[in-house]
DNA sequence: CGCTCATTTGAAACGAATCAACAATCGTGG
DNA sequence: CCACGATTGTTGATTCGTTTCAAATGAGCG
């Protein structure tokens, strides 16, 4: 699938769940203003489609942010192998409560007041998204935009453009478009719980980004 | 139950799911720093409960807000219900699915970047579910606390009382303590999507409560 | 009736949204 | 391969709104 892609719609009925392979999408609905508020990033290892499993239709749309692949799991099959095995209903149920837990993440995000813990919950919690599914990195590649995440966040995109700015002053993280290398992971956990940052940055001025070639 | 009584606690296994019935609850769950994030409330009709159906352990605690009355249900028996009836999956999903949309519906309050339309949100979406428990009312007392609706919005309580007596000096509601009238739900759902007051409060000091005898 | 806790209200400081301009990046086609 | 346009990202200045701290009021409960 191509950027901009989109792998269901709002309404669509059920008929398949998504694992992304590669690539990345977005989740979104659109509110009745017109504004687009996105739901969740589905990233590769991912499910995408679970939120249709209650009611049998989806209330989002799925749209790709990236060049994308993806496996298909047609329901029907799904449902047709759940009388011969019980088991794949607590499996089933697993995913379910994960996705309920990428639901609280997202929600532990957003009541932050302040938009640094924001910004620095979401990057640790991409981070461990990452790290989950690939072997560990310390540079990874956001593909959504600003405004995407911003979208997410609850937040202007300026506002979250003036946080990774600041976090790239401090010396937590260094900034190479949408690559992301986390330079002090503990200095960000402090500052996604509202601590202050105790250790100062070295150097005042913007250091450019040294990833030690790992881009 | 009686007022702060917990129904279970983080990290309990799950054995029962319960159903309001009267009285209501808030789900919470404890933060590093010491904060409690409101994640929900549960009036009567609402079931308490399907957050450890995914994992097998609750996630956060239930707190009873005011002296409650639940009917529990045992999970094991609904276990073993499903080997003989497959249709009462359908059925746990279904409730899945509706738990779900209560999630939705609480990012879409905290993704508002202006505390008035989170506010707005919140009263139209609790009025909804009382509208849809019980007899169509006006007027209904709200079970939790003002800090409650402050940690399940991400505003200071004193927001919340701010927004609260805003409204009430428009006209739009009508307070009395926990007690809320909607008095003019149109302009409600017209500041939940950020758009202005239309029609201007007829008077501009405040006005007592006149419930005309529903309370 | 007096206590404690919840709520309301005020004043000040801080932070984010907004508006606006600019830089950088990407994709496209010459 | 480079030039171009369009999108995306950054930065600055201002305005608006929320948090915070503080105090007063009100309500619920023993």
């Amino acid at each position: 699938m191509e950027r901009g892609d989109r792998l269901f719609r709002t309404g669509d009925v059920l008929s398949s769940i998504f694992v992304v392979r590669d690539g990345g999408f977005k989740t979104v609905v659109l509110r009745e203003n017109g504004e687009e508020q996105v739901l969740g990033f589905h990233l590769p290892g991912d499910l995408v489609g679970l939120d249709a499993v209650g009611l049998g239709n989806h209330r989002c749309d799925a749209v790709a942010l990236t060049s994308t692949n993806v496996c298909e799991i047609r329901f029907e099959d799904l449902a047709g192998a759940f009388a011969d095995l019980p088991s794949l209903h607590k499996q089933l149920l697993r995913l379910i409560g994960q996705h309920s837990n990428r639901d609280q993440d997202h929600m532990a995000i957003l009541v932050r007041p302040q938009a640094n813990e924001r910004i620095a919950l979401f990057l640790l919690n991409v981070a461990g998204r990452y790290r989950l599914a690939l072997f560990p990195v310390h540079a990874f590649k956001l593909p959504m935009s600003r405004g995407d995440i911003a979208r997410y966040m609850g937040l202007a995109s300026e506002t979250v453009s003036r946080g990774f700015s600041r976090l790239q002053d401090d010396g937590v993280i260094a900034l190479q478009g949408r690559v992301v290398t986390i330079l002090n992971a503990g200095a960000l956990g402090r500052l996604a719980q509202h601590e202050e940052m105790i250790e100062p940055p070295r150097h005042n001025e913007r250091r450019v980004a040294c990833i030690h070639g790992a881009v």
